[in-house]
RNA sequence: GCCCCGAUAGCUCAGUCGGUAGAGCGCAUCCAUGGUAAGGAUGAGGUCACGGGUUCAAAUCCCGUUUGGGGCUCCA
């Protein structure tokens, strides 16, 4: 048994005694389902009126270590379909019944919802199930397929981390059951350092960072998911997206602007209206009976730029480029710092093409995503999301296929490492989602590339092609940072807030030493002012700041530090007579003679 | 939207049994004029998120709202 599959085991059994636990305290419990999930396991319990909060904990934990220690053996055996649903029906788990009735009617297919491992099957497939598997510790029984570990004492250590809200088969309208966290390892140590690996997380979340790093604000008078920038935040969000523009000129893209409502009627040509009318914020007008609507996106309005004018296929591909904000009215349980919001700058792009231009334009976006990923040092992999058979999607099926074969071979010549997951399309084109992997390893959705048969069909968008005739053009929809406030989410975490030099909201301070080089100070401001960097953005001015305040030489840099300004510039009388500073970096300290200094900072990475 | 937990000075937090508030940091003023991660002293700052209710009395108990967080569901 390798180690992996014994953690498994050890967690499982943990679901079970958490479970067992409390039954004992809480008799009239309701079961619903307690997976293994990453790093420990859950179980979905039904009270009845009883709500678990955080002070409950203890009280389950200590009940759990009592189980733990009598040590008790995992027994396994099997019950006919009917008598299992018998037992559930005596033991009043409602649950277990609705489930055992499932597998009965019509085996995985419509259990398929929950996790196999909970299903007390002998295997997975698509057949009636006859027979199913319990296990029993002490007095305790459950509907299960293991496996287990022998003893409840082989189980590790663990520890309760949350209670949350869960729908019963994660559906909307099931009564809500709550849902009992714990992680669980093999070690006291092996704990402590997942313990402490969420500690270190929890240092550099974004929205601790962005209040200590001054990037943005939020205020109640605003309303959730608004978030405010200041000055520090905005020169982040300027220069990203500066860069995301330029890597689009290079493309070909032309800047269009757009404004920011519009009648609803274009949402309805779309199919946004059907899909996502809920998630509109309305706007109405005094002076006529139109209804309008703030943009939640910006391809209807680029759409109808296109089709301002006839269109020949001499001036295809037409690039349209933009960064700007659409507004969502999502639910407000939904919102979260910078990772979800309701007011969402893009820098969205759409692409009209012919169908033969299709391949070159969507690798020449494919290789913007990677060039931008490669410069903030983000890993890639991409996720080709396309269509299950369901008939939540828009447009001809055999459009689809073609679309779909495109990507993934796009996929393949560009290198990328890619999978493919149905059901994740948009609902008028698959896409492929870039995901970059964070110092911390964890995953997150930025880039996007959408292919689009649909909405040139529904706008009726076309061009006149060589013989004349009126054609369809392909619509490609990309974004390279995505939503810039949930980027600068996932950013601002991944580099802890050391933003490179070429980003940094401040970039040099100058610390003085004392009031008499306060004149000298001002002159190597003013020089580092002066100097413009040409990499990666082609003009990049230096944004430098002077702390002349009245303070020691090791408060000022301790601030700085603390700021995590890359660079920081020492003036005292020993540099004003050398006509030098002392510049202090992150790993090194160095004297630059004050006419060296602009070539020095243009060279600094 | 649903479930759970929060909201006390600009920030991070303490505040016991219900008796109208405290620390550190920051800020201001003064002293110290300094060479690589917090110099010293003094001082100002709060309708305890907001609105109701219970009570002789509410930061504290109850209800609602706003808002923050953890989940579920959703995500063009």
């Amino acid at each position: 048994m390798n180690s992996k599959h014994d953690m498994h085991s050890m967690r499982h059994s943990l679901a079970h005694i958490t479970a067992n636990a409390v039954q004992n305290l809480w008799p009239q419990a309701k079961f619903g389902v307690g997976p293994v999930i990453e790093n420990g396991f859950y179980y979905d319990l039904d009270l009845g009126g009883i709500t678990l909060s955080e002070d409950d904990f203890a009280k389950i934990e200590s009940e759990m270590t009592k189980i733990v220690k009598q040590n008790q053996p995992f027994k396994q055996f099997n019950l006919p379909i009917d008598q299992a649903i018998e037992w559930a029906v005596k033991n009043k788990q409602q649950y277990k019944k609705e489930l055992l009735n499932d597998l009965k009617r019509s085996g995985t297919t419509v259990a398929k919802d929950l996790d196999v491992q909970e299903l007390g099957l002998e295997s997975a497939d698509d057949s009636k199930v006859d027979s199913v598997s319990f296990y029993q510790n002490g007095d305790f029984t459950d509907l299960c397929r293991g496996p287990h570990v022998e003893k409840t004492g082989d189980v590790g250590v663990f520890k309760l981390m949350r209670v949350a809200g869960a729908y019963w088969r994660g559906k909307v309208d099931n009564p809500q059951m709550q849902r009992l966290y714990g992680v669980a390892f093999k070690t006291q140590s092996d704990l402590d350092a997942y313990l402490q690996q969420l500690e270190d997380a929890k240092a550099r979340d974004h929205r601790k960072l962005g209040k200590e790093l001054d990037l943005y604000v939020t205020s109640p008078l605003v309303g959730a998911g608004l978030p405010l920038f200041t000055p520090r935040g905005t020169v982040l969000r300027e220069k990203l997206a500066g860069y995301a523009e330029q890597l689009r000129k290079e493309a070909g893209f032309q800047r269009v602007s757009i404004p920011h409502i519009t009648k609803t009627d274009l949402y309805k040509v779309s199919g946004h209206w059907d899909k996502f009318g809920d998630e509109l914020f309305l706007v109405k007008s005094q002076e006529t009976s139109d209804e309008f609507a703030l943009k939640p996106m910006n391809c209807p309005h680029h759409n109808q730029i296109f089709a301002g004018r006839p269109r020949s296929y001499r001036e295809l591909p037409l690039r349209y480029f933009e960064t700007t904000t659409v507004y969502r009215d999502e639910k407000t349980g939904e919102l979260g710092g910078l990772s979800r919001v309701r007011s969402i700058t893009q820098d969205d792009s759409h692409v009209y093409c012919r169908r033969d231009q299709l391949e070159t334009e969507v690798g020449v976006l494919i290789k913007n995503v990677q060039t931008l990923y490669r410069l903030l040092n983000m890993p890639l992999k991409a996720r080709l999301s396309f269509r299950d058979k369901s008939d939540a999607y828009l447009g001809d099926e055999s459009l689809w296929r073609i679309a779909q074969q495109v990507l993934s071979s796009l996929a393949v010549e560009s290198k990328l490492e890619s999978f493919t997951v149905e059901g994740e399309a948009a609902f008028y084109g698959p896409k492929i989602d870039f995901m970059a992997t964070d110092a911390l390893g964890r995953e997150h959705q930025v880039a996007t590339i959408q292919l689009d048969f649909v909405m040139p069909e529904r706008f009726e968008l076309e061009y006149t092609n060589e013989t004349g005739n009126p054609e369809r053009p392909v619509l490609v929809h990309c974004a390279l940072l995505g939503s810039i406030e949930r980027f600068l989410s996932v950013y601002i975490e991944h580099t802890a807030g050391w933003f490179p030099f070429w980003l940094a909201p401040e970039q040099v301070r100058v610390l003085t030493i004392n009031d008499s080089v306060l004149d000298y100070a001002q002159k190597v401001k003013n020089e580092v002012a002066a100097t413009v960097l040409a990499k990666p953005l082609r003009y990049n001015e230096l944004r430098v700041g002077l702390d002349d305040r009245n303070e020691t030489l090791g408060r000022k840099i301790r601030d700085a530090v603390e700021a995590k300004v890359p660079v920081i510039m020492i003036v005292g009388n020993k540099d004003a007579e050398a006509m030098q500073v002392s510049i202090r970096l992150r790993d090194k300290e160095e004297k630059v003679e004050l006419t060296n200094l602009k070539s020095f900072l243009q060279h600094l990475v």
